[in-house]
DNA sequence: CTTATATATGAACATATGCTCATATATAAA
DNA sequence: TTTATATATGAGCATATGTTCATATATAAG
């Protein structure tokens, strides 16, 4: 009746694609992270142009660190932040496409 | 020091990519997504093959037709279920590429 | 009409999530 | 060392999320 021939994935595959989505699932990281894929930004850069307390921009940019899919540096006082992972930013990319002609 | 040529996206736009992001975040319902992108499958043959109860199964179809990411059809007594927007589907699969070659 | 099977759905519950508020840490300047 | 500014982080809280359990609905067969 069913042919079995479907491919399961492991549940190291399934966690792993469960948490490159849960990453773009909120909108303050899909801002971050948008912004980001245009230019490097500070904390305090990202939460004034973003409107988001300095607060909820760190924890959220401390969630993207844990998942690698941001890098920064220290400049002086200031953290620069910036994209670490160029294939999430094409999802994220291709989704805003497809959110923008559906 | 920073140039605002920055493009904001629209409030409408972020929502739009996070439901789409939300919805391939679970674990359940990328197992189903993934099982629909192969084949059409009843509800109680999704909840077989993928080890998930009956009524969590269908909470989640119910979630995905909401967002229109699934169609169905009655067949007799037995509704199958399918694959409804092919960009969603890319999507997944280049996540679970992205996973699996990491 | 009754029974059996397939699917849907509401309520309840436990856990996850994202924010705010307060405060800690770190660097630079005075 | 003191002060100011930038960033990080823990606690607490309100809401969202996903599951189970019980039950409703729908179709087909007898």
């Amino acid at each position: 009746m069913y042919r079995n021939k479907q491919e399961l994935l492991p549940d190291e595959t399934i966690e792993a694609v469960s948490q490159i989505f849960k990453a773009l699932s909120d909108p303050t990281r899909i801002k971050i992270l948008h912004l980001l894929s245009q230019q490097e930004c500070s904390v305090n850069h990202l939460a004034e142009v973003l409107g988001i307390s300095q607060s909820a921009v760190s924890h959220q940019l401390s969630f993207l660190r844990t998942i690698r899919l941001v890098k920064y540096r220290r400049e002086g006082v200031v953290i620069i932040y910036s994209c670490n992972d160029s294939h999430v930013i094409s999802l994220l990319h291709q989704a805003i496409h497809h959110a923008e002609h559906d």
